[in-house]
RNA sequence: AGCUUGACGAGUUCUCCU
């Protein structure tokens, strides 16, 4: 049974919902009867394939046979409906969660409000944010780096800079992650001054800066005319160790295309193959 | 030394600026 239930969900990894649905027909016939991990992976996989509406259906399959989905099965479909945009189906989700009385624990609440930040919907998250709390769930990092995220992609620093007082309250660090959600939200504002604060900040702390840091930072000049600044650092990063991936390629390239500096493009065009990446 | 069948795992490029 672990066997069949590890490979099904390596084959919705895959994209191969067909041979995943094979493979748990010829379980049955077997005699082997899906258990609650098997369905677990089911409605996870076909969410992942963006197919959340057949993972709803396995719900109530899962109930046909008398297994009852827990909360596990519950938040991987919230989490599904949620990547697809679709908010109101969620909470429908998350209703019928509670209303069998089941539980939210961090990682619904994660899934949740991650979802909202990234839909604009900020505010709503905050409201969740309050919600978990007073259940007694406790916010991780992660939480506060949504939030973060989603009120500085909504221009609304303040609102930003209050969760991260929040979280240090909370005794809760800033990660590389929560620095690169500020950084990025600065650069987007044409904030590069205070963008390199905040590196400067995060390395005094400890934290190392990685690719997408830099990316960003390379980004944001590039899209201020400062293609001098963005190629230096580039090259500085190189020299650190830092191996640049394809968006960070990309993102000097594009600055240096549109700058009709084509003779240097090719140079890190030739330069990322060898580096075995694949040029997109 | 081994994260050991299932859920959040978060931040960065482009698609001619909608």
């Amino acid at each position: 049974l672990v066997t069949y239930n590890v490979i099904i969900g390596g084959l919705f990894k895959a994209g191969l919902v067909d041979e995943a649905l094979e493979l748990k027909k010829s379980m049955t016939e077997k005699g082997l009867d899906p258990d609650r991990f098997t369905y677990s992976i089911l409605i996870d996989g076909f969410c992942k394939n963006k197919r959340s509406r057949e993972a709803k259906s396995i719900l109530g399959e899962m109930y046909g046979v008398g297994l009852n989905p827990d909360h596990v099965a519950y938040t991987a479909l919230i989490d599904g409906f949620m990547k697809e945009g679709d908010t109101e189906e969620a909470f429908r989700i998350k209703d019928e969660m509670v209303a069998r009385g089941i539980k939210l624990n961090l990682i619904s609440y994660n899934a949740i409000i991650h979802g909202l930040c990234k839909v604009g919907q900020t505010e709503k998250a905050k409201d969740l944010l309050g919600e978990m709390i007073a259940a007694g769930v406790r916010p991780n990092t992660q939480t506060y780096t949504s939030l973060i995220e989603g009120y500085i992609r909504g221009n609304n620093t303040n609102e930003a800079y209050e969760m991260l007082v929040e979280m240090k309250e909370r005794n809760l660090e800033p990660t590389v992650y929560t620095c690169g959600a500020i950084i990025n939200g600065l650069c987007r504002a044409g904030d590069l001054e205070r963008a390199n604060f905040v590196l400067e900040k995060m390395i005094a702390g400890g934290l190392k800066p990685n690719v997408v840091i830099y990316t960003t930072l390379i980004r944001s000049y590039v899209q201020g005319g400062k293609l001098e600044e963005a190629i230096d650092i580039f090259k500085a990063i190189t020299k650190k160790g830092i191996l640049p991936d394809v968006f960070c390629y990309n993102s000097l390239i594009i600055g240096l295309c549109s700058a009709k500096r084509m003779e240097e493009a090719r140079a890190y065009l030739l330069e990322m193959v060898e580096r075995r990446l694949k040029p997109d």
